[in-house]
DNA sequence: ATGGTGGCCCGGCCA
């Protein structure tokens, strides 16, 4: 086991074009295990020898052009899982697992879902129902489990600028919402929100109109962890910073402290 | 505001 660890949690939007951004970030905040999502990069182009010079591990389960998600580690990196595991029929690169310091740590990028009559919003239902299917295979409610990314899913109407701008829209839907009350029934605590009770903290703003300097935005990225691991938390943050300046993602880190 | 911006990579798709 190690001490204390920062967790962290980040949708790049391709780490092509945020690779200088990832490199500055990781420098500055020094995390000790990140969960990436949307690397939009094929594994053979994955930059693993970026990471390792600054002393990180890493897992990489992409398909190219599209999703693709990563785990960095500076404190062990074990027993990768990609994807659902052997026999996965999934055609889309969502999911990777490792176990770093002692938790076992899933990346996740939770599909769009587009609109509520799009086959991409049942796929997303479908993926989700999955996860939880999964999640008995790695482990119990009472074992060290983080799932932490990007859900596509704002969990409340706090989470939401404005809950009346997305009625009958993705994100904010009951059958969404209702899917991710199924994983934490399962057992999954979200950290950021037990930490953070103030509303209208967002993680997500759209590149356009403006949005992000008038406050538009939605929490969307989330750190799902089991009890052994939301009792150790101490410190929890969305890093608006790295939405700012050149070339930033649409999305914000989130970022949580265990002790030890 | 049925637009707006930015990623993929060059004609639209996806978010």
């Amino acid at each position: 086991m190690v001490g204390r660890v920062r967790l962290a949690t980040w949708n790049v939007n391709s780490l092509k074009a945020r690779l200088f951004r990832v490199e500055a970030w990781l420098d500055e905040v020094q995390p000790d295990v990140v969960c990436l999502q949307e690397t939009k990069l094929a594994d053979g182009a994955f930059p693993s020898m970026a990471f390792q010079s600054l002393g990180y591990e890493s897992v990489h389960h992409g398909e190219g052009r599209w999703n693709g998600v990563a785990i960095l580690s500076r404190v062990g990196l074990e027993d990768p899982l990609f994807g659902f595991g052997p026999g996965d029929d999934d055609p889309e690169a969502r999911l990777v697992w490792a176990t770093c310091g002692g938790i076992r740590i899933a990346s996740v990028y939770v599909p769009n879902g587009r609109s509520l009559d799009d086959d991409h919003y049942r796929y997303k239902l479908a993926w989700l129902a999955k996860l939880r299917t999964l999640l008995d295979q790695q482990g119990g409610a009472s074992d060290p489990i983080v799932v932490a990314g990007d859900y596509n899913i704002a969990p409340t109407d706090d989470d939401v600028y404005d809950a009346a701008r997305f009625v009958d829209s993705t994100h904010t839907s009951a059958p969404e919402r209702a899917a991710l009350a199924d994983l934490e029934s399962w057992g999954l605590v979200d950290t950021f929100r037990r930490l953070q009770p103030e509303p209208k903290l967002f993680s997500w703003w759209d590149y356009r109109a403006g949005d992000f300097h008038n406050h538009r935005g939605m929490r969307i990225d989330l750190v799902l962890a089991t009890e052994p691991v939301a009792e150790r938390a101490r410190f929890a943050t969305i890093d608006r910073q790295a939405r700012k300046g050149e070339k930033p993602s649409d999305h914000a880190p989130v970022i949580i402290d265990l002790a030890d």
